[in-house]
DNA sequence: CTCCATTTTTAGATCAGTCTAATAAATTTC
DNA sequence: GAAATTTATTAGACTGATCTAAAAATGGAG
């Protein structure tokens, strides 16, 4: 055992499974506890106490006891190249084998443990070296740096106009709905109200005449950007507005 | 879901890898012992025992101790299945992500425990429903039927004219090497000498004027279909001569 | 037909990942 | 700030897949 400094210790799906959830719950801004992973992974919390002292004892997080954990540098690393392989493999799965954008998760959720990156590269250039997942998701380049975007959720917004910018949810019925009603990533919206008492929203796709009401916790996976109250087609960002950070120590901004 | 009535147990994929190698055995009309087993797979001879008796168990394969596996017609199935799914998946990396095909094989022994039905339906459309995968071997279709071929072993040829029809090993060096002398499946080929005393064969591919020269042992990988020794490109059956099998009971044919 | 070499099975362990139930720490509430 | 509630950890056990070493069955050779 000489340094543990370089590459890729190759650990279980399992861990990588372990890596991406805490990953997940730093970037929503969240202490990644015991319960909240457990939670996420559908297993027991006394599994979960178990499984964080061996990652802890592997470099890979931080963990202090009726705490919870915190990705190391190396731990970012790894959670992070499963999280490009993921968006990727969605992305491969939706242009190339016309998968729907409520299919793609559960198959690139097994397929993100089984590709070499010999795979992932390939279908990188296949797809032209794509930014964006089907979910509007950004995808991390080659080297673990991630976009940041300055998107807000819908379920903290003001009545206006936006588009549509990513829908962090994956439940099939859910995303299958949001597709029947014509709301995809870039779709436009205008937000007309919002009922009190953590009552429903009032949209209206741009697509689509009829106003949609979602409920508050639905909109709570839903992002999006404002948009300047012009409608036509007449020059704005191509891309929206958009700044880069290295993925590394704990300076992330804020969203 | 009602006529596929009791369908698919979803086995782990270290079952669908034991069953995997009882139906190359069985191919190769071999006994699926216990050691041959295990030297296929690369684990001890007792971890074979204990395994073969949880599969006899779990209705996938008749065990007699100290005799060996023989697959049940489920087993049989979901082995086949899995064939399939192993070389479509090679097809697939082979055509549409331009591996060579050295490469596919390890690639695909991962692939073919985590993709889905539906990814694999989904590639066999994309690659208008292959019947061949890149070493030449057959791709059983959806149902399990498989094509049977009468291919001779080049180790067991006479001199005279041979086209490729498929190379059964998987050893990247040695793919890279055929592809080099430019031995592939469709080559034509005119075996000129057998040296006696197990020596080596004096082939002539028809791309490259150079004699290849190949050990005994390495011809034994090499399977090939005579040709009637007109050789222009005038006509002939466009795809060689074949038939076909209920991939059910025990009546396979020979080869 | 007996003995020996080979093959196979049995016995006993290990490792990763998981669970439940019991205990202990932390946090909230009165 | 002590009691109650919540959250987390410890303890002990299980499952699937594997190993090594020892015992047993098989199948030839004489």
């Amino acid at each position: 055992m000489a340094a543990e400094s370089q590459r890729q210790a190759t650990v279980s799906s399992t861990v990588e499974d372990y890596l991406k959830v805490v990953l997940k719950i730093e970037d929503m801004k969240q202490r990644a506890s015991t319960s909240r992973v457990a939670r996420h992974l559908d297993v027991a919390d006394a599994t979960v106490t178990d499984m964080l002292r061996k990652l802890k004892k592997a470099g890979l997080l931080e963990y202090k006891p009726y705490y919870g954990a915190t990705l190391t540098r190396k731990g970012r690393r790894m959670a992070v190249r499963i999280l490009r392989r993921h968006r990727l493999l969605e992305m491969f799965l939706h242009q190339v084998l016309g998968y729907g954008w409520e299919q793609v998760h559960q198959e690139a959720e097994r397929l993100e443990h089984a590709v070499s990156d010999l795979f992932i590269s390939r279908i990188d250039a296949l797809l032209d070296f794509p930014v964006q997942d089907p979910h509007g998701e950004t995808i991390p380049d080659a080297r673990g740096f991630r976009q940041v975007e300055d998107d807000l959720c819908l379920a903290e917004a003001e009545p206006g106009s936006y588009s549509v910018r990513k829908v962090t949810n994956s439940d099939p019925e859910f995303l299958a709905y949001l597709d029947k009603v014509g709301l995809r990533p870039a779709t436009r919206l205008s937000l007309q109200e919002k009922a009190p008492f953590q009552g429903p929203l009032k949209l209206l796709p741009e697509s689509g005449r009829e106003p949609v009401y979602l409920g508050l916790e639905a909109s709570r996976s839903i992002f999006v950007l404002p948009v300047q109250d012009r409608p036509p087609a007449a020059a704005s960002a191509p891309d929206g507005p958009v700044s880069r950070e290295a993925d590394s120590g704990g300076s992330r901004k804020s969203r």
